[in-house]
DNA sequence: GTGGGCTATTGGCTAGGCCACTGATCCAGT
DNA sequence: ACTGGATCAGTGGCCTAGCCAATAGCCCAC
């Protein structure tokens, strides 16, 4: 537009390709940290390792863990406690949710609207953002749960585990906040569903379609599969409920 | 090293009946700094001193305004760029750092695929519950925001309440309590959005789509017309970003 | 004029250290 | 036995000092 105009124009133009957007080591660290914290399903208020010991594990110096940190408290992801440690951030009503939603009759249905509600986006997310490690971590899950069932188990912690490393795939902090708020409501619904005989397996087989669907790269599949999943606990759910 | 006479404990106010927040030194120079860049009436794309400089003049350490720039930076109030220096990035007028905290940057994406995941399904579950009474509030939202946008604005309230009342409409309370969560996070977005021209009008259209699917009693045409209201206003954030 | 390379400037990141705060424990005095 | 204070280990806050890496501008050879 205004090109040969005697003011220099200090945008060049309107379409900026990608001027190579450098990632700053505490962008990655951040990034990092909130998927440690999606992956290992902690709650508001579960505390992180102490600085030294995190950034000696990300291999990084204190000085760019604390930037990290800064970021996430910025954007309200965590507290920094001087002399206490760092915890995640507790979100003004998490407790009153939970409390609310377990005072409601059956909220079981509720709970289950509202998992296909995230779920299904974070499968969807995790098919197109999902890296090598993600799959990997999904793999471990998949192969803990079955090696429980192969024993007898229920399958309970691989089931968790799968889960919280879809949502870390998934690479999205309020999701997986989000998630986090609601994860005892969901703990107790998947403790029940998984206490019918032949469940554990069904639901084994649900978490491989997803799998498959993710590390294919496919995002409706992905979404799908989940849905179905869900939908077999909502049937679970219903039988006990009635 | 030591100053010549020990400095006495601050006392900050003869009487404290706050729990005395603490405030950390990077908090105090982000202050400082973007009250630097207003009162220098510092416009975007104005450098700021070096760091060496900088943190010279604060007399804090460089590691420290480091933390400040992080801050500043993940608010969007400025842009650190290697090798060359740090740029004001938006205006922050009157905005207090405190209180931006919460605000966007890199956030705008999540915000984006958690309101697709949440009111989506909303949109859905309110096709199938909603009630008479749920019509009319919906209808009247609209209303509301149209003759908003008749007299010239941009339909900011009849946009929230429309919201409002179609996630009344899911009746489902954990869901409604999940968008009272990020409900700060998505007025943000909103005002973004609807300040732009002829953004109003196609916004109300889409709500007018999502409506008439509701009443319909049509789920997966209320949700497919939740997602490309949500898409739309997705685009307005790219825009933005660029 | 143009292209290539040099260099000063500036941010990125690390290492190591000392200080301040917190919470739990222990011990002395009552 | 109880209370109150001192101690101690753990943790974050902040600093100093330094080297590395990217950028922009200059100068020179062509």
């Amino acid at each position: 537009m205004t090109e040969s105009s005697p003011p220099p124009p200090r945008v060049p133009a309107p379409s900026f390709p990608a001027p190579l957007s450098r990632v700053r080591l505490y962008e990655q660290v951040a990034e990092q940290i909130s998927t440690w914290i999606a992956e290992h399903d902690l709650r508001p208020g579960d505390k992180l390792p102490p600085e030294r010991e995190l950034a000696a594990r990300l291999g990084v110096s204190r000085a760019t863990l604390s930037q990290a940190l800064v970021a996430l408290e910025v954007i309200g992801a965590v507290a920094v406690r001087h002399g206490d440690g760092t915890v995640v951030a507790k979100s003004l009503g998490a407790t009153r949710i939970v409390e609310a939603v377990r005072a409601h009759a059956n909220r079981l249905p509720e709970i289950i609207d509202t998992r296909d509600a995230l779920e299904t986006k974070i499968a969807a997310l995790a098919a197109q953002r999902r890296t090598e490690a993600d799959l990997q971590r999904i793999e471990d899950a998949l192969a803990g749960m079955e090696a429980d069932i192969e024993r007898g188990g229920r399958g309970v912690e691989g089931d968790e585990n799968f889960h919280a490393a879809v949502t870390a795939a998934a690479h999205s902090l309020l999701l997986s906040q989000l998630m986090g708020e609601i994860a005892d409501l969901i703990r107790e619904t998947r403790i029940e569903s998984l206490s019918q005989p032949e469940r554990p397996r069904a639901s084994l087989a649900g978490h491989r379609a997803i799998a498959e669907a993710i590390r294919a790269g496919d995002p409706p599949a992905a979404a799908s599969a989940m849905h179905a999943h869900v939908e077999m606990v909502s049937d679970v759910a219903v039988l006990r409920t009635t």
